[in-house]
DNA sequence: ATTAAAATTGTATTCATTACAACTTTGGAC
DNA sequence: GTCCAAAGTTGTAATGAATACAATTTTAAT
């Protein structure tokens, strides 16, 4: 029960929020919930795919409901995550009227060719 | 001194190392060196964008000598971090003989328009 | 030689995340 | 309905990377 309000939570809102975010959210409405429960949960839905884990604010792991492919911008001052559209992404620096762009990370995950053949 | 021998290790070594790890190579012949010395040296060449704090491992933060533009591919079992040149980067689905990648994130650092409103 | 700024150090603290063990709920077999 | 194992949930305690802080040392300019 706890999993689907927490996935439910996820779909709609794109705040891109913690686990922390969250378990003040919900257990406003669910007071008996556990934090434990909701980083659980997180960390379960994100191995099965069901959301993703963002990375990019080194203080926190952030979770996003939407797994279509799309980039993140995160704002060093305010630590706001915005979505960026694949189709506004280009590999060269990034200039936008809107925000300035200082840096940016690609990353990619999954398993090397070592552990690859190590599961054989 | 200490700062040049930590720049220089970023330098030479391409092994996305964390904190630790050139505290653990560094104090080998350096034992009076501190790991607080370590940490801050980092992040002041990181903010300094003389290196890149790479965020794609939920539990360190891995930095790298190559501030050119290239992405970098996380083995989720041995926790090795691989360089992608940038030219082998398809925003598509990423298949690779090598090895398998299962999810990407692709990351954009700055000041947001509201907050670059705000500095003036 | 003096001295202020910069760099370095060690210890103590913070805080997000995880480990763990106990407790509760669920849903199928009978 | 009752029984029971598996799955889900909870609270507390532990972990560990990163930072705060205050003290000490080094640097370099005058």
């Amino acid at each position: 029960m706890q999993r689907l309000l927490i996935m439910k939570y996820l779909l709609t809102h794109k705040t891109h929020p913690t686990a922390d975010d969250i378990y003040n959210e919900l257990s406003k409405r669910m007071p008996t919930l556990s934090k434990t429960t909701v980083y659980n949960t997180l960390k379960l839905l994100a191995e099965s795919k069901a959301c993703l884990a963002l990375t990019l604010d080194e203080k926190n792991i952030h979770y996003d409901g939407d797994t279509t492919l799309h980039g993140h911008f995160l704002c060093k001052e305010c630590m706001t995550i915005i979505d960026i559209p694949i189709n506004e992404i280009s590999l060269n620096r990034e200039e936008s009227s809107d925000y300035t762009v200082d840096s940016m990370e690609i990353s990619f995950y999954g398993r090397c060719s070592a552990c690859q053949k190590k599961r054989m």
